[in-house]
DNA sequence: AGCACGCCGACT
DNA sequence: GTCGGCGTGCTC
């Protein structure tokens, strides 16, 4: 008698190990593949690992698998290992992390096919639709919409009634959806720096390489990506593309459509459907796709011919992700790129500092596209406007009031940039100085425009409030909201220019579903004089008749306590600066500031990011902050802070054996030290050696996994972000 | 994380 | 008398 067979199955359990199931049909092919077991008192979904006959568990305990689903392909072993990676450096157990990277219609209990990514009339079905009755309005716009052949079943969502009904009926079936039809001839010719990149890219032999292609906004970088793509598709291989936010998508999906007609593209981001997000996930791990587009997740997608990762805005934090398996799509794509034996292609105008060190120290290979791709197109003016001098009234100086009106008599669009939403930071007292504070949270409740009134809100906890009538501390009537936010500098210029047409973007106004769009589409048909908004509008869109950016408020930046705030100022400036004159205009950028001597603005002006980026690295390295050590968080919140104290207290007792070539900071509260009636705290550690700094969290973990005290929460953050 | 089991206050 | 509060313990 054959010895019992078992499965290893990684489970979406907060658990660092795997569990043993016994199933007497399992072979090596079912590795990978998804099952269904029994798990406490319920079923659960789970990926299986590995096969024993063996097991740590008392054969009484050991249960049978319910199922395995052998009717999708396997994840394959390089994902596998990928998730391995992942789980073990961002400290997260694997079967969270597997399961995190399955599209969520995979994880569902019930097996069941998967819906078509498209549909298209059959011949019964374009024989019957002729003779609908003309009261049958439903069917006949789902006749009206199929006439032309197949149609995503997307596009087809507010159907679903008739087209189940012609399901049924055989009229209509799944089918591929249909290529973007495109104009691969008209590409335009690359410019001589275009050219030396893309050259030294097609003389890296094949196998692992990692690059960093530098190009302001502007110079073309997309081209250099769509041309190398070109070149690794014609190889037969599949292509792998990041971005960092789900509104950039339909764009780039657009223009890469066009770019390769006949190749099948993909996007992956969670605006889609489950089913939609699963034919796009099937289609890459079956080989259909060519090119796959998404943000963050996808870097985990199959791709069985992978030959290319691209990673557009490699700077951009939404790469990061903040909860759960916190990793960082770039870097993850690094590490994949390497174990798969093909080039990563990271794309920026101000790299990330990390970046840029691993290109000075020949770690990535740099390729720099220093010139605007139009010859036409210079690089917009940047200059500053001393608000010491030219006081700012509600928010606006009279420099900045008049190079708007200048514009306005132009007829061209401006952009004022303030990256604070509501009207006001703060509610202030002029009687004692008190200001308004969020019940829950340790932070100033935000002034909001409401209904013809005002409205106090956290933006912490999301709470909101009546503005009080008289100061809850002296009983004063003299209230007033202090400083500016995109509400207030909306109204400051209306009042300035009654006649301008004024558009707000921010996250309040782009958080309904297409309001982003919609916005975007007013400002291209120049419905819109003057655009607000916040740092949602420096992000990757062109509008051709904007010659004018105003920004308001950037020297708060300057006062944060948080090292990479700079940085993230100067690439922020860059972006949206590099919205002003793209196409035939000039633009100009204006930065009122109270520092106007500050070397970080002394580089904007001369859009000199390796200056900007010298003089930092010089001062991270004094301070021996990342990229000259390594970084990890340890964040614990409870009742009370002397709770969480406690529990990092604990924390950094248990290291101290541990912790050679390790550098651990005392617990502190948290810079939000309390959010949501929760007091936070947490506790740094830091190494100038990568795999010292891992070698000891792994044990440090293990064991603190152990402790267990009522109420308190905690997790590890490998190479945060922010804290 | 769920979900069950288990031991103490206000209610049909 | 019991419905239910959430403490703590387990999941192959």
């Amino acid at each position: 008698m054959p010895a019992p067979a078992l499965i290893q199955v990684a489970l979406d359990a907060p658990l660092d190990r795997l569990f043993d199931y016994r199933a007497p049909d399992a072979t090596p092919e079912d590795i990978g593949r998804r099952v269904r077991v029994p798990f406490g008192p319920r079923e659960q979904v789970g990926v299986v690992v590995g096969l024993g006959s063996r097991s740590e568990v008392a054969d009484t305990r050991l249960r049978d698998v319910i199922a395995i689903d052998r009717a999708l392909p396997a994840l394959p072993e390089d994902i596998l290992q990928l998730a391995r990676f992942a789980a073990a450096y961002y400290q997260h157990p694997l079967g969270q992390t597997l399961l995190a990277i399955l599209p969520p219609a995979l994880k569902r209990t019930r097996f069941r096919a998967p819906a078509p990514a498209a549909y298209a009339l059959t011949e019964v079905g374009r024989a019957a639709v002729a003779g609908l009755p003309a009261r049958a309005t439903a069917q006949r716009r789902l006749a009206g919409l199929l006439a032309a052949g197949a149609v995503a079943a997307g596009e087809l969502a507010d159907l679903r009634v008739p087209l189940s009904a012609w399901l049924k009926r055989g009229w209509v079936a799944g089918a591929d959806l249909p290529g973007v039809d495109g104009d691969a001839g008209g590409q335009p010719e690359p410019t001589a720096d275009q050219a030396a990149a893309l050259a030294a890219l097609a003389a890296q032999p094949d196998g692992f390489a990692a690059w960093l292609l530098f190009g302001v906004t502007g110079s073309g970088k997309t081209e250099v990506y769509l041309r190398e793509i070109e070149r690794v598709l014609a190889r037969g291989r599949q292509v792998l593309v990041l971005l960092p936010e789900i509104h950039l998508t339909p764009q780039m999906v657009e223009r890469f459509g066009r770019r390769f007609p006949g190749r099948k593209l993909v996007s992956l981001h969670s605006g889609l459907s489950d089913g939609e997000r699963l034919a796009a996930w099937l289609d890459g791990l079956e080989g259909r796709a060519d090119i796959a587009l998404g943000t963050r997740l996808a870097v985990f997608a199959p791709l069985p011919r992978l030959g290319l990762i691209v990673v557009d805005e490699e700077h951009d934090a939404s790469y990061k992700q903040m909860e759960g398996l916190r990793y960082h799509a770039r870097d993850v794509a690094v590490w994949r790129a390497r174990a798969a034996g093909v080039a990563v292609l990271l794309g920026s105008a101000t790299p990330a500092l990390e970046s840029w060190a691993n290109a000075r120290r020949g770690r990535y290979r740099l390729l720099s596209l220093p010139e605007r791709a139009h010859a036409d197109a210079d690089l917009p003016t940047v200059s500053l406007v001393d608000s010491r001098t030219d006081k700012p009234r509600q928010g606006v100086t009279e420099a900045l009031r008049q190079a708007l009106a200048d514009n306005l008599a132009r007829g061209e669009q401006s952009l004022v940039f303030i990256n604070r939403r509501g009207y006001a930071p703060v509610l202030y007292c002029r009687a004692c100085g008190h200001v308004s504070t969020c019940p829950r949270c340790a932070a100033h409740q935000v002034v909001h425009r409401h209904r013809g009134g005002y409205q106090l809100r956290c933006h912490h906890c999301g709470l909101a409030a009546r503005p009080p009538e008289a100061c809850p501390a002296c009983g004063s009537l003299d209230l007033a909201p202090a400083g500016q936010g995109t509400q207030k500098v909306e109204d400051t210029l209306a009042e300035l220019f009654p006649a301008a047409r004024i558009l707000r973007i921010d996250r309040d106004t782009a958080a309904r579903k297409g309001a982003f769009a919609a916005m975007r589409t007013a400002v291209e048909r120049r419905e819109v004089d003057i655009l607000v908004g916040t740092q949602i509008v420096a992000k990757g869109h062109d509008f051709p008749m904007l010659t004018l950016v105003g920004v308001v408020g950037a020297d708060q930046a300057l006062m944060s306590t948080d090292f990479r705030a700079s940085e993230r100022l100067f690439a922020q400036l860059m972006q949206v600066g590099g919205r002003a004159g793209r196409a035939a205009h000039a633009g100009r950028v204006l930065i009122q500031t109270e520092y106007p001597h500050h070397p970080l603005y002394a580089a904007l002006v001369r859009h000199d990011y390796p200056a900007f980026a010298e003089r930092t690295l010089v001062e991270r390295r004094q301070a021996e902050f990342p990229p000259y050590s390594h970084q990890a968080l340890m964040r614990a919140d409870a009742r009370s802070m002397t709770e969480a104290m406690a529990f990092l207290e604990r924390a950094h007792s248990l290291a101290e054996d541990l912790a050679e070539g390790v550098l651990l900071y005392d617990p502190v509260p948290a810079l939000m030290p309390r959010i949501a009636e929760r007091e936070r705290a947490q506790l740094l550690v830091q190494s100038g050696n990568r795999a010292r700094l891992q070698a000891f969290l792994t044990p440090w973990l293990a064991r603190l996994r152990d402790e267990k005290s009522a109420g308190l929460r905690w997790s590890v953050d490998v190479d945060p972000l922010d804290w």
